[in-house]
DNA sequence: TTGTACGCGTTATCAT
DNA sequence: ATGATAACGCGTACAA
């Protein structure tokens, strides 16, 4: 059993309270008083207990990250940059995957609610719009996300404005027929708006729709896109595991790339780069957006309650081997 | 503010025993008093605070997961694994990475100490064996490592056996001038064995000793490596990161893999069979690897002390591109 | 079946 | 400068 304040006090022949004062540092003591309990405390190996002081004080000095998967590869970075602000600031996080299933979500959510934590940042989220502002009213909250329109503290990563870009991208190289291969939402559109910007009509099976966004999906993906609209000479994808599953597929099927088919990523994952051919792809600056979305949080638990704020993630195309472009690394 | 006990029991128009009996499940109770307060519980929203309960009960329900850093692409399939069983047995885990620094460990340790952590997973430690006993015998501790000897409970990855078996490939498959990189340790060692065994000397100048297993330091290495040994035909390596940066020196000079040389890695991590040519190396089950971890955690805590155990992670070759010899994936 | 009283380790109020 | 004492939210003896 670990020391407590009452073992120091008895010890040091001093009351409870003289010894939170010196472990507290508020001053108001006599030298000699605070160099015996010092003292004392060395001898016993005292610490203070963090849930007792939480009780008290009602703040636990944790936080809790949730996230689909942290062996998606866009995760580890996040999570590093919120935690690198975290441990910073004093909090320590409990991280829990959620398998993108919303209901594990709002079950973590309370079960970390139940552990007092100070906050949430939710990554990627499942749950609908309501149900985020429910919880953002009851909790603190940050939340990284894709969406468009969220009520609540934001750090938002723009999927439709990247997809525009690295669509234009191949639609500059002089590409006309470019297909889709990812998951719905933003980043379709994106892609839709591109090729409208560019006087190309949007049809239908040039779109792969992918109900989740791996390596797997995005090769079976391709492959079924390639044999229904196989004048494709190119292909934007949700993200950088669809790219790399649509270069596996473009291998397999002989294709060869840059000169037989173009494609881009999303994220710029380290994979990206390492690739062959390096993948072409929309960086996003991961561990910064770990630090955006902490420090949102940390303002958001500052306010105590309805803060709302919306930070937009810079992402910017890179270009490497995959599109026969080359400029850069 | 959330809604404690006394409300409940107010509102209920019962003592606060009752309530926690309710919420307990503890029998002992009529079914309209139990129907009335489990009404008032949802009605307030109650949750029990875990905190409050854990200063009664001594436990926490939460362990620590250190880990040098969750870039890392070893950890991620690991963490995952702690977490899928810590959460089937009610754990919640603090994720810390420590930058493989020993002083950021014993910090952080100190840190969930005060937190009333119920137990810690040391992942890939730096902490000396004198340090980790220590640790252990204050707290309840697994320890996932590959170094030989640990009294403590842990999930061993063998570094040795693996290196061995790694080179033993490359030397049957008729390679005699094979060389390391890498950090020391047993790996290495595992490595000279089995230059040994084949009765092949081992040289000095063809062991790359590295300070970090980063893909940029096998890049940097293998430059000096095939500068100062250009007679190599095969490079075993510490671990896939190590690897895949000497695959892309080997690119840089113009070496073509396989047919020039062979390099097989140790880890198996998604990038193994991503990059080209695909990665002959050790697997490692890490998923398995952080389940077992938990588990003999589990199994600490139970005991409650000096609980030894050593566990040996079953690791094997998996034969790709890279060292020319493909027969599987 | 239900309630009272105390303790868990800490902070905070108010005396002294 | 120092110390009683009451919270904080909950479990556990022990009563009633």
């Amino acid at each position: 059993m670990p020391a407590t304040m009452r073992d120091v006090a008895r010890k040091a022949g001093v009351s409870i309270k003289t010894v939170s004062r010196v472990v507290n540092d508020l001053g108001e003591i006599s030298a000699p008083t605070r160099q015996r309990v010092q003292s004392v405390i060395q001898e016993l190996g005292y610490r203070p207990n963090v849930l007792a002081r939480g009780l008290v004080s009602g703040e636990s000095l944790s936080i809790g990250v949730l996230l689909p998967k942290i062996t998606d590869p866009f995760f580890p970075e996040v999570v590093l940059g919120v935690e690198n602000v975290a441990h910073q600031h004093g909090y320590t996080v409990f991280l829990c995957n959620t398998n993108a299933d919303p209901d594990q979500e709002l079950a973590y959510i309370d079960l970390l609610a139940g552990k007092q934590v100070d906050g949430f940042i939710l990554c990627a989220t499942r749950l609908t719009e309501e149900q985020i502002v429910r919880v953002a009213t009851q909790h603190c909250v940050s939340v990284l996300t894709g969406r468009a329109a969220v009520r609540a503290a934001v750090v938002s990563i723009p999927g439709e404005a990247g997809l525009r870009e690295a669509t234009s991208h191949l639609l500059r190289l002089g590409h006309r027929a470019v297909g889709y291969a990812g998951r719905a939402g933003e980043r379709v559109a994106g892609y839709c708006a591109a090729l409208r910007e560019h006087g190309i009509a949007v049809v239908e099976p040039r779109m792969c729709l992918l109900p989740v966004a791996s390596v797997e999906a995005g090769c079976q993906g391709a492959r079924e896109l390639l044999e229904r609209a196989p004048e494709l000479t190119g292909i934007v994808c949700y993200n950088d595991l669809v790219a790399i599953g649509v270069l596996q597929a473009c291998a397999g099927l002989g294709r060869r790339l840059p000169q037989d088919i173009a494609v881009v990523g999303f994220d710029d994952i380290p994979m990206a780069s390492l690739v062959a051919p390096k993948l072409t792809t929309m960086h996003v600056p991961r561990h910064t957006v770990g630090e955006m979305a902490m420090d949102l949080l940390l303002r958001v638990m500052a306010e105590q309650g309805g803060y709302q704020e919306r930070l937009e993630v810079p992402v910017e195309l890179v270009v490497r081997e995959s599109c026969g472009a080359a400029r850069g690394v």
